[in-house]
DNA sequence: CTGAAAGCGCTTACAG
DNA sequence: CTGAAAGCGCTTACAG
């Protein structure tokens, strides 16, 4: 009788692993991983036969063997408020870009499609043993404290979340409010109202702050008869403006928060007869593309988004990489002035 | 002497695993996979016993472990051409509602960000033994073989690969070019004009087969004065625009392949003192954001790209349950036409 | 309804 | 410069 345990009917093809490679190139599996790894030393000799053999047979590590092991996933999240405003896919793109130089691949999650799915994605996140999570939306600080206490690197966009120790990337929404309001007053307005977000979170206070700090310093003061507050939206600026327009002495230079809202006002000029910027000059932040596509085209400042992405990037794999727990960290991204024909 | 090797120091704070959950429930590691997984009846007090202690742990099994095993990262990739063209995040969030559901999660890849690292992303999903890849990207007919080899799902948006057995959605392009193509005759114009995209690929030789099918069965014929090719972008629709009204009788419509071409027209036009729609009547495809922003607002047949991707997404979840290889499916999404003002 | 044990494919002290 | 072996945290036949 023939030896039936033999080398033959060892089950449906025997498994591509590092054993196999082992056996192929005569050498341990423990060479063949540090072969992989670079993690000591291998004779050259050595190395050239492994890797020969790898090659030939299309071997590769297998993800996970060597996640459960390393506990490390090279896996970056982010989590996007809703990925159908044009600044999150950019950026997601800065976000790549940065974290691919060290070999990670990023996770995107949706909040905007709707669901609270946002609790289970955290639990996904920490259950898969994800690196580090870029959080890009609102109203998540319990989550946030979770994601972190499961050791996992965090950086927030936009806010600072305060309190938290967490490190963030936003813009200098403050600096945004000044240079957008003195370039009104610089072309001469001296009636220069604004729209700005909802009042509870950044970005919009901080580029209200900018607009009223401006307005002091050059001796107008605040009248509260400019100030109005809309939702972000068209609709909403168009409907803000109305009641802006409303009033003896109406604006004759806007300063809207968002492109959205100053093309929101743009509508609602063009609606009242107004010429812009003859009548009246409109300025946005943001440049979203429809920023260049309305006529007259948008004048507005451009925040980096994919700049914000790259600069997340960073600080998570420093985070990552780094033994010491080091203070918080901070990155301010620089905003231009980009000028069209609406101011 | 105490003895030394107790329970006092199994190392540095002992590993909150499936064994720990076991033995502080009083069962098996066996039984606590089962609780976790249900591949297995356990008793009522059981499950009750062991949910209790999972959750006074706060213990999550280590997915890396589960997927070790299991061979399933429950993770579907999304190669996207461009993330910053609004189609494909819209794409994106129809496919991350879609695996969600049955716990997936969507690994984003950006082919826009630059370099060629799509060829390392390839590298990347294969190692990772994702479950599914969503390929949104051209010229990567290599890449997908090699994807299918190494048995990951697959599914093609956009144009079906000719030859390939892969799944793929996309819009029905033809049915699109015949739809504008009818809307503007019956608007009662005899010169309609086209601006297709490059020749090589869907879905511009679909749509492009539409006009032409249109045209022929309205009695018109195919005039090739009235056949212009431009790269997708706006600069290139008003490019090509400017050479259609370069004769001696130029068209009173024109249908583009897409929305940023036909907003190309409409600069064009625009220069060239003509009147939308008096003087001319323009249609696009895709309804970007900016249809609805420009004046006046672009009439187009909207592409639902999150429905493409739900379908994508269904589809993959189809062929990565299904035990018997089928054949090649095809789902075909359907478009709508919205009308505005320019046409 | 439940357990003991082998195994998934790696990495990493330990030893030479 | 290289190997044997234990271990990462699960799942799943096999057995009762």
């Amino acid at each position: 009788m023939a030896k039936s345990t033999d080398s033959l009917d060892r089950g449906p093809r025997a498994a591509l692993n590092i054993q196999a490679v082992a056996a192929a190139a005569g050498v341990s599996k423990t060479t063949v991983s540090h072969v992989i790894s670079g993690n000591r030393p291998v004779s050259e000799s050595t190395r050239r036969k492994v890797e020969r053999v790898m090659d030939d047979l299309g071997f590769r590590p297998n993800f996970f063997a060597q996640a459960l092991n390393s506990k490390k996933s090279n896996t970056i999240a982010l989590i996007a408020q809703d990925i159908t405003n044009p600044f999150y896919p950019a950026l997601a793109r800065g976000l790549q870009t940065s974290v691919a130089s060290a070999d990670h691949v990023v996770m995107l999650f949706d909040a905007g499609a709707g669901h609270s799915l946002t609790r289970s994605f955290v639990d996904d996140v920490i259950q898969r043993r994800i690196d580090g999570v870029v959080v890009a939306v609102s109203n998540v600080e319990e989550e946030l404290v979770e994601l972190q206490q499961a050791g996992i690197a965090v950086v927030a966009i936009g806010s600072g979340l305060s309190g938290l120790p967490i490190d963030w990337v936003s813009a200098d929404d403050e600096r945004i409010g000044i240079d957008a309001t003195r370039y009104l007053y610089r072309a001469g307005h001296r009636r220069i109202a604004t729209i700005s977000g909802p009042p509870e979170a950044e970005p919009g206070t901080g580029r209200l702050a900018g607009y009223i700090k401006t307005m002091t310093e050059v001796g107008f003061g605040v009248d509260p008869r400019l100030c109005a507050v809309a939702d972000w939206t068209r609709e909403g600026g168009a409907i803000a403006f109305r009641k802006l327009l409303d009033q003896a002495e109406p604006p004759t230079a806007v300063f809207c928060a968002n492109d959205l809202m100053a093309i929101g006002v743009l509508d609602a000029a063009a609606e009242a007869g107004l010429r812009v910027p003859g009548d009246l000059a409109v300025i946005g932040v943001d440049d979203i593309d429809a920023a260049s596509l309305v006529r007259p085209g948008l004048t507005t400042i451009r925040v980096p988004a994919l700049e914000i992405g790259q600069a997340a990037g960073d600080l998570l794999l420093h985070r990552i990489a780094e033994v010491d727990e080091s203070a918080r960290r901070h990155i301010t991204v620089q905003h231009t002035l980009i000028t069209r024909e609406s101011a």
